[in-house]
RNA sequence: GGGCCGGUAGCUCAGUUGGUUAGAGCACACCCUUGAUAAGGGUGGGGUCGAAAGUUCGAGUCUUUCUCGGCCCA
């Protein structure tokens, strides 16, 4: 009966979201509106914010990694659209690399093809089939989060264009002279036949034949060793035959001593370093010495020794140099160099003199270049090489070793430094290092701390090798003459690749006639064509090149790249070195980069701890719009968490957000007036209204503030308390009273309802880059003209919005508030009221209150049928609470002594 | 093994230049409401700040060591 003269909520809103099923028909909208081409033509003219994308490898199904780095993305884009910009999503894939080549090979040993037979072309579109496959589900994968970009458009590293333009850029390096060939110990694979890329190296456990061997002395400046030996420690007796100097730290010190126990050694002298004599008597088993000398290392300065082989064909010198690396951990502090098979080897080598050569070749055996051994295996050469060793009497000791030890991660095998011709782009030559360290310090880091993290690598990396001995990537566009041996350089000639790409891709260096690419002005008779390709690092740095240049509703250098904490050594660092060598500054004004994923208690995700969780279990149990809350919750700049907990509780968080919107829907019963905010008269409105636009402005500027350091944690948190303490918890919970009972055209009411549109408005502006799905969701419900929540612009705020006395004096209303609550509770808990407007409150206040609490009703803030204030010096707030007496008017619920004043008709 | 980063209530996060009994929301407990109702309101109990040592009149905030975790590298 008393129901139907009351305003009571009503919404088509629902209470429930039903996200899993709800967001893929808000996806079809946005097809269907083909938003993406709204948001463009929306911010036709303004000014670009362009986040260029990361390429993500085409393999494998998305991971949470993944699903964070491209949501965190789509918020930052969202925000810089709504802020006015126009803000350009292009999404892109990197395709190279051996991963694809990898798999395409294992499904040829499944059907028991062999790789060899199958041309190269004929497995590269097999790469090319494989990678466009993958693209295709990642796209859905993506899409399916909410993130909204150009994605008919994509780029890709395999696509024409892209091979050609990669193309061009190392013609820069080429032209510029920075590219060079050198010859250098890599990590090479004797099973995949080529060289690995750092990341593509795992450490593992291996067994390891050990030697101790000693090198006779052939002259020196120390006296007592002139007829003695230096014993050093390896784990690669295969490298001996290619030894070409020994290692020595100036700053330790070593002993002379002499072998009395019976044997080959018997009364030989042997040089160790003291630091470590124990574990070499134990280890050589050593029963009685005798201790002759000791000496500073670098007394060793001019010491040459022989080479354990020098009877039977390796009579070379083998100079002891000094060396850093040179440590007391293991061995016998005296370490055997080989520069064809050692980073530390070859620059000692080199700095020395000593040049690598090619002493083992791809498929893992020595060459010509290795007397005895040419044609063995490395891999078999150990016994052979500790046999030879000890008829040369050289043997001290051998015995195995199980140690962490580089191996592939694909095929597993045991990797091995081999000399290799390759090709890098040096740090120096050109100033490459500087150039880059420069355009760090113009950069901007989210957070801050990635600044130092990419520039200490910068500081310290070598130069940067560009070539793999692999087939499916851009092939290094290099002919060598054959009669000088050097680089063709001819811009004509790059630009006639390129062109040739752009047509029909790189595939055609591999099988067409050389002269093609050369053209007339060149014989392909007098060159050599390279067959190597180019690293794919050197592929994703260039996309700024084929990307941002290249379309038109892009910039270059792009406003911000954002990936994970990894990409300081990955793509921000490649990237950087590529476009300060072509074009001497950074291709990004920002970068910002996130932590890891990882489980509830901080662990990371693997299948063997079982704490892997996947976003599309997430997406079925949760929907996007829960994920999209979990990354803007999150920390970025630390490791993130998550597990169904966490979850849990952001999906409460959700609900909380859902039902202020339902509140607000249903009291405008789901219409919607656009106010005009620079015309409100504030000062017509009640008082609480007033100071909920206050609050309304100051969280608007921390919005502005956290947004501006894209400290979107903070920025949430900021928005949900907002939900929950300012408005349910308070404005809502007191003006429901005159929301559900004031006369429809009674001027409060409207005043209300005039804030309910304003806070409608401006939540769902703020919360849109987040919430994607559930603010369109309401958008359509409310909007008449608009084809999208995501085309509009935040709302600029009237300055007179923020008073700060009225702040002042409504927080310690507030104060008064809580007093009451907590007497209106004992109340309750005695059993003497139940519901808040059972309670008659006499509030007692310090005098210097009056003015404070002049003209407000404590009755309508506290939600009571009565409240009365009286003033005393003595108190500061004292709160009583009685029952209130009287009858409860049917209507409003107010217990009055007389009838209703609102509702006595 | 090395370098870098991090460890504040069950959870997500605040804690300005070192300074009163370490904060918020959620979760939890109890109560109220049944006109936001698989909603809403109120009250309350939870941390001594990864551990230890040190500097200081005083440290979550500075130093050292250790520990746990993450990333990168070997």
């Amino acid at each position: 009966m008393s129901k139907s003269q009351i305003n009571l909520p009503k919404t088509a809103f629902s209470m429930k979201a039903n996200l899993p099923t709800r967001e893929p028909e808000i996806l079809k909208f946005w097809e269907k509106i083909n938003l993406y081409q709204e948001l463009r033509n929306s911010r036709k003219g303004e000014e670009k914010f362009v986040l260029h994308d990361g390429p993500p490898y085409a393999n494998g199904n998305i991971h949470m990694g993944t699903a964070l780095n491209k949501i965190l993305k789509d918020i930052i884009v969202k925000f810089h659209q709504m802020a006015g910009k126009d803000s350009v999503y292009v999404p892109g894939w990197d395709c190279h690399g051996l991963p694809i080549e990898w798999k395409i090979e294992e499904q040829y040993k499944k059907n028991k093809k062999n790789k060899n037979e199958v041309p190269i072309v004929e497995f590269r579109k097999e790469c090319r089939a494989f990678a466009e496959k993958w693209i295709k589900i990642h796209k859905d994968q993506f899409k399916r989060l909410g993130v909204v970009g150009d994605w008919e458009n994509y780029y890709s590293t395999m696509s024409y264009d892209a091979e050609a333009q990669i193309v061009r850029e190392l013609g820069k390096f080429l032209k510029e002279g920075s590219l060079y060939r050198g010859f250098k110990p890599v990590l090479w694979s004797t099973v995949e036949k080529t060289a690995l890329a750092d990341a593509e190296v795992e450490y593992q456990d291996h067994k390891s034949d050990t030697i101790y061997a000693s090198f006779p002395v052939k002259s020196s400046k120390i006296d007592e060793i002139n007829d003695s030996d230096i014993v050093i420690w390896t784990t690669t007796p295969w490298t001996i035959p290619a030894n070409k100097a020994l290692a020595y730290n100036e700053s330790l010190d070593y002993l002379i001593i002499k072998i009395l126990d019976e044997g080959e050694y018997n009364n030989r002298k042997i040089v160790v370093s003291e630091a470590l004599l124990e574990s070499v008597i134990k280890d050589c088993k050593i029963q009685n010495f005798e201790n002759l000398k000791k000496f500073k290392g670098k007394e060793f300065k001019g010491t040459v020794c022989k080479h354990p082989f020098f009877n039977i064909g390796y009579d070379l010198e083998i100079p002891m140099l000094e060396a850093r690396f040179v440590t007391t951990e293991q061995g016998t502090g005296i370490v055997h160099c080989a520069p064809s098979h050692g980073p530390d080897d070859f620059n000692l080598c080199l700095n020395n003199g000593i040049k690598a050569i090619e002493t083992v070749d791809g498929d893992g055996k020595y060459t010509e270049n290795v007397a005895l051994f040419e044609g063995i295996h490395i891999f078999k050469a150990n016994s052979i090489v500790i046999e030879k060793l000890k008829e040369q009497k050289n043997l001290l000791s051998n015995g195995e070793l199980i140690h962490s030890y580089p191996h592939s991660w694909r095929s597993k095998a045991p990797l091995v430094h081999r000399a290799t011709p390759q090709w890098f782009i040096s740090m120096e030559s050109h100033k490459l290092r500087d150039k880059a360290l420069r355009a760090i310090d113009e950069t901007s880091f989210y957070p801050k701390k990635g600044k130092e993290r990419l520039k200490s690598m910068i500081e310290t990396r070598p130069d940067w090798c560009v070539s793999r001995q692999r087939v499916w990537g851009v092939p290094l566009p290099i002919f060598l003459n054959k009669k000088t041996n050097e680089i063709l350089v001819d811009d004509e000639v790059f630009e006639n690749i390129a062109k040739i790409y752009e047509e029909e891709g790189s595939d055609c260096w591999f099988s067409d006639d050389p002269q093609k690419f050369l053209g007339n002005k060149y014989k392909a008779d007098d060159f050599d064509k390279l067959s190597d390709i180019v690293e794919v690092w050197f592929d994703s740095g260039s996309t700024h090149s084929f990307v941002l240049e290249k379309r038109e509703d892009l910039k270059w250098p792009a406003s911000m790249y954002l990936e994970g904490s990894d990409q300081h050594r990955g793509w921000f660092h490649s990237s950087l070195l590529e476009s300060c060598g072509t074009r001497g500054r950074a291709p990004f004004e920002s970068i910002l980069s996130h932590g890891f994923v990882v489980d509830g208690k901080g662990l990371k995700m693997s299948k063997s701890l079982g704490n892997v969780i996947a976003p599309e279990d997430i997406l079925k149990k949760y929907g996007a719009d829960i994920l999209r809350i979990w990354v803007a919750s999150s920390n970025y700049a630390e490791d993130l968490r998550i597990d169904y907990k966490i979850l849990d509780q952001h999906s409460d968080s959700y609900r909380k957000i859902r039902n202020t919107f339902r509140y607000l829907l249903g009291n405008l019963n789901d219409t919607f007036d656009d106010i005009n905010l620079e015309n409100l008269k504030i000062k017509e409105l009640p008082e609480l209204e007033q100071f909920m636009l206050h609050k309304i402005y100051s969280l608007n500027e921390n919005f502005i503030k956290y947004f501006d350091n894209y400290d979107f944690h903070n920025l949430y948190k900021e928005l949900l308390n907002f939900c929950t303490v300012d408005l349910s918890a308070f404005y809502f919970d007191i003006r429901k009273d005159t929301l559900y009972c004031d006369p429809k055209d009674s001027v409060k009411r409207k005043s209300t309802l005039k804030l309910l549109n304003i806070i409608l408005d401006l939540l769902l502006k703020w919360f849109a880059p987040i919430l994607s799905f559930t603010t369109e969701e309401i958008y359509q419900l409310i909007s008449k003209k608009n084809k999208s929540i995501h085309l509009q612009k935040f709302a600029q705020l009237p300055k007179s919005f923020q008073n700060l006395s009225l702040n002042e004096k409504w927080l310690e209303l507030i104060k008064i508030r809580n007093f009451s609550n907590i007497s209106i509770e004992e109340k309750r808990a005695s059993k003497e009221i139940g519901s808040s407007l059972e309670a008659d409150l006499q509030i007692k206040l310090n005098d210097r209150y009056k003015d404070t609490v002049k003209n407000i009703d404590f009755s309508e803030l506290c939600i009571t049928s009565n409240a009365e204030i009286s003033f005393n010096e003595k108190v500061e707030i004292d709160v009583s609470t009685s029952k209130a007496k009287g009858e409860k008017c049917p209507i409003c619920w107010k217990i009055n002594p007389n009838s209703c004043v609102r509702h006595s008709s």
